[in-house]
DNA sequence: CGACCTTTTGAAACGATTCAATACTGGTGG
DNA sequence: CCACCAGTATTGAATCGTTTCAAAAGGTCG
């Protein structure tokens, strides 16, 4: 939640992008729904608060490009980030009143993104019935994605929560083109990688060196991931990849 | 996940039941949805297990009275309750492939349930503008208790866990007239409530025992909570009681 | 009654956190 | 250009919270 500027977080590319990527899997073109969108898009620098947890947002964000992510905060000051949203992804905001934001969204790297109004959502919706079949989907690998992560922190060593989240993000990667499936860049700190997590940035740092020296995976500058035994990291992460995939991420129509 | 009949379990009182609780909220009459819900309901026994994590289950499920959870294992054995489910509460089963469950579900008690195949939901919303929109914000709210407990799971204490947990539960239960708010039944066993929070149930039940050390709650016999001091929960729960009941629950239209 | 599950409590073990010190990185200003 | 600074990474040592193991008591069902 600082919105100092991380002067180690290197770019990554922003293209493709988030709208390329919904019009794969909706299989409509980028140029039907680029209009709609582009009037509510903004760009955003890296550490930029994008919305607060508790602010009146009826809207639905959509990540064009740059990485973002949802978090809460308890009151002593711990904050938990609820998930990453990379280009593609989609958030509504509101909680169960239909008004309430359910959490504060932060921009992690430079970042455009669509603030949709829900009836203008609604509306944009109805007007493609294959991008609201796709929204559900998404929603859905969200949905999924986010109990496989309860699943972890709740029952999950730190080795276990950190080769699953190495394994998440991968998958999330590749569907847009970041990642050759084992080797990406996350544009991250330990410490994001601990407030995803659930563990102090001291224990991810020890966590992420003991899977180096098992020649598991190599992660190195800022955040540089290479995946060298997927097997074991599956392993370690208490994973199927065929079934996580089919649950977790969202597929083309 | 154990079939077992847990024989310590006492029933809970089945109206008024889910099919009230979603036409209060959506401003139907229960008549309008009943029938179409009928078509596709079950009754089922306490301890049934009526999905498996990794099913192909295009379906959508709505409990009609009961109680059930949705449950996720690692592959260790360990398990944990993503989500409980009372009367009146919308579970969609697929994830993001829009085909293979993304939970199992069991049901805790004697419960009825509708598993409605996708295509007669779409269908059913349409001819149902309200409950389509009730429905948004059934999800909403859903996504926003995950939210929390994620926060919780992940930089909470065992006590704020807990504490955190009674109080969601009082309030989904005022919701569905199971609670007065301060007093209510669970028909849950400690290591129910372990699965749910990440705890072994017997830190589950040292953290109760402290929490009644301290004339906060009274937790017995299988158990009845009494909340006796709603303050000082919600403190150890670091919870906003009129901010969280924004965001978790759905509100009428 | 016996069988089984749940709750309760104590003691020991373990995993993660915290504290602390050092090194590394990239950006800033003299 | 170099010195400095703030944020980040790394490692060790001590501490703390939770788990695990174990044993006993209570409840419920057949």
């Amino acid at each position: 939640m600082t919105a100092s500027r991380s002067h180690a977080i290197r770019p990554i590319p922003q293209s493709p992008d988030g709208l390329r990527h919904l019009a794969n899997l909706s299989t409509l073109g980028a140029e039907d729904i680029e209009d709609e969108l582009a009037r509510f898009s903004r760009r955003c620098e890296a550490g930029t608060l994008l919305v607060h947890d508790g602010d009146q947002a009826n809207r639905i964000m959509v990540v064009l490009s740059g990485w973002c992510f949802a978090a809460k905060c308890l009151e002593d000051g711990e904050h938990q980030i609820i998930d990453f949203l990379v280009p593609g992804d989609i958030l509504a905001l509101a909680g169960g009143d239909g008004a309430t934001a359910g959490a504060a969204v932060e921009a992690v790297t430079d970042a455009t993104v669509a603030l949709v109004p829900a009836h203008a959502w609604s509306e944009m919706l109805k007007s493609h019935p294959k991008l609201e079949e796709v929204v559900d989907r998404i929603f859905a690998a969200s949905h999924a994605r986010s109990s496989e992560r309860v699943l972890r922190l709740g029952k999950g060593s730190a080795e276990t929560r950190i080769a699953y989240a190495l394994i998440e993000l991968s998958l999330r990667l590749k569907a847009v083109e970041q990642s050759s499936g084992l080797v990406y860049h996350l544009p991250l700190t330990q410490r994001h990688i601990g407030d995803f997590t659930g563990l102090s940035s001291v224990h991810v740092c020890r966590t992420l060196r003991r899977l180096e020296r098992h020649e598991i995976v190599d992660v190195s500058d800022h955040i540089d991931v290479r995946i060298l035994d997927l097997e074991a990291l599956a392993g370690i992460a208490q994973a199927d990849l065929d079934l996580l995939e089919r649950e977790i991420m969202p597929a083309p129509l």
